[in-house]
RNA sequence: GCUCCCGUAGUCUAAUGGAUAGAAUACCUCCCUCCGAAGGAGGUGAUGCAGGUUCGAUUCCUGCCGGGAGCACCA
């Protein structure tokens, strides 16, 4: 890569100046009028050396020498260094991006992990929400295998606790109702009937009684059957299942085993997250029966079960944050080994414009509807509505909320899913009508499409170590403007003719555009 | 009350402490005898407020204002 070695040159070239220990960077200018790479270490030099940053610049751009691939070096405003390849460097970086291993890199290599997102619960629906775990927690999987890891995908499912309680209650009331719908009813009659709801939580907990029984497992072989359907249509295939009336059993014995770490109180056993800058939290409630909290702790033990991980990952709500700052403490302190190992990844949620959604009263959306109205949308095809919502979820930072329009729904123009699935199958057609064109050699100036192509491994790498997919749709997008641009001003084929040059170009673009829609998990059709 | 997150064009959003804050949408002009118009070319329009650190702040720090979330037996 041209990038390591300007990086090194310029590395020597402070190192001659008496200024080695100088953080510096070489990075992709904000124009690219301004050269293909840019380094700010004359001005980050210039305060150590006690001199003006234009003149250190000057030193520093004489200093770097000549370097393999780079055609000009340029001292530009307050005191960068711009660096402009040159059109063999250029015309090499269309070669590579039609490699196999374009876009790949070895943050990961060797790595063993662990991601666990979607995580919707039976009886209750796969709603918008879930969508959204759903498409982050793939593309981060998807950027850890691009990183070299061995990924394995994960669903943690909450078969068992009061909501469960609540939808079959809701059934047994009204047993024509839905899943859905009984959930719902169960909530709004829940204050009202606590203990019985209660009850009836423990007696599924247990398994006591076989009209229950009977009722729990038709529900949840239900949801799951439907849930399977839905991973189908967004591309996911998961490795490991994980439920709550597994966990449950494994936290609860945790919790037990672990006096030192838990406290009784008022009946329940708790945690003193005080002790370490957070707060109390239940693990085990006052009937013996073991909460989120130490399911999760259970949780860890189930996937411990799994082989050894380097990294686990839960890709979960905002919400949720402060809960897991409470459960790591405690896992930690159970198992220090997974110190560091445990990460999480908070996305936002999805708010009507109508208020916020819950699943309690029974204003959701949910994730099959969506997909149908916007496929409708699509002329009927359902890749384009899933890539439309993918889309839409990855295109801003992961912890940013969604207002969603319901009204509005989801645009299929501009910045969106379609616009890059578009240029893609645009570059797929016109590649295809080469195949009959006479293949020449003619020169061909670089466009400004080589120079996009050069950054695209740094973009991959960069979301894979920040496991933040947005970064590939920023760029993606970026492609596809660029190649549409392109495509508007340059004929490939004339007089059945194409240039050797052009070609790999348009391929090496379809290569690239195809790589980061792989990575977003966004479905890369052959037409649309 | 305490803790944590977030404030960028009308709306949605990008920017690794750097160069003229970049897109999209909406709105106003154009462009299909020409490889796919779900497209292209152009125009109008933005960093909540006040300090501080820095050669340089959308970015870091402090205060204020505005929004959201969490804070003992739900997940």
């Amino acid at each position: 890569m041209v990038r390591n070695d300007i990086e090194q040159a310029v590395q020597n070239a402070l190192k001659a100046m008496g200024a080695e220990e100088v953080a510096f960077v070489v990075e992709r200018p904000t124009d690219m009028a301004h050269g293909d790479y840019a380094t700010n270490a004359a001005l980050a030099a210039a305060k150590i050396l006690k001199k003006n940053p234009r003149d250190v610049a000057a030193e520093l751009q004489e200093a770097v020498g000549n370097i393999q691939g780079v055609e000009k070096v340029e001292v530009a405003g307050a005191g960068f260094i711009n660096f402009y390849l040159s059109a063999e460097t250029l015309a090499e970086v269309v070669q590579e991006a039609n490699k196999e291993g374009w876009g790949s890199n070895d943050l990961y290599i060797g790595k063993k992990v662990l991601v666990e997102y979607t995580d919707p619960n039976p009886f209750k629906e796969f709603h918008i929400g879930h969508l959204m775990s759903n498409a982050i927690g793939e593309s981060i999987a998807r950027l850890f295998a691009a990183g070299g890891a061995d990924v394995k995908r994960s669903n943690y499912q909450g078969d068992v606790g009061v909501h469960v309680a609540k939808a079959i209650w809701g059934k047994q009331q009204k047993p024509g109702d839905s899943w859905g719908q009984a959930y719902v009813h169960g909530s709004a009659e829940y204050e009202t009937h606590k203990q019985e709801i209660d009850e009836l939580n423990k007696t599924i907990y247990e398994k006591s009684d076989a009209t229950v029984n009977k009722l729990y497992d038709e529900g949840r072989e239900e949801s799951l059957a439907h849930f399977e359907e839905i991973y189908k249509i967004l591309g996911t295939k998961f490795d490991y299942y994980f439920f709550e009336h597994e966990t449950g059993p494994l936290g609860l014995q945790l919790v037990e085993q672990h006096p030192e770490v838990f406290t009784q109180s008022e009946g329940a056993i708790i945690f003193r997250g005080e002790d370490v800058g957070l707060h109390t939290r239940v693990f085990v409630n006052s009937k013996g029966i073991p909460t989120y909290e130490a399911k999760e702790l259970g949780l860890v033990v189930a996937k411990k079960k799994k082989g050894q991980f380097d990294l686990s990952l839960t890709v979960t709500a905002n919400e949720t944050r402060d809960y897991f700052k409470v459960v790591r403490a405690a896992a930690e302190k159970i198992f220090p080994d997974l110190e560091d190992k445990m990460l999480t990844r908070f996305h936002g949620f999805m708010k009507l414009t109508t208020g916020k959604m819950s699943s309690r009263l029974g204003n959701v959306i949910t994730g099959e509807s969506l997909i149908k109205d916007l496929t409708e949308e699509a002329r009927g095809r359902e890749d384009v509505a899933v890539g439309a919502i993918k889309y839409m979820v990855l295109r801003q930072g992961t912890g940013k909320d969604i207002v969603f329009d319901p009204e509005k729904s989801l645009s299929l123009e501009g910045d969106s899913g379609p616009y890059v699935q578009y240029a893609l199958v645009r570059a797929r057609a016109l590649l295809r009508k080469a195949t009959e064109a006479e293949v020449v050699q003619k020169e061909t100036a670089p466009s400004e499409l080589e120079r996009l192509l050069v950054h695209f491994p740094d973009v991959i790498a960069r979301a894979s170590l920040e496991l933040e997919p947005h970064y590939v749709i920023t760029y993606s997008t970026e492609l596809a403007a660029a190649f549409n641009s392109w495509y508007a001003q340059t004929r490939l084929i004339v007089d059945g003719k194409v240039s050797a040059h052009a070609l790999a170009l348009v391929t090496a673009v379809e290569h690239t555009l195809h790589k980061g829609l792989v990575v977003l998990g966004i479905p890369a059709p052959e037409e649309m």
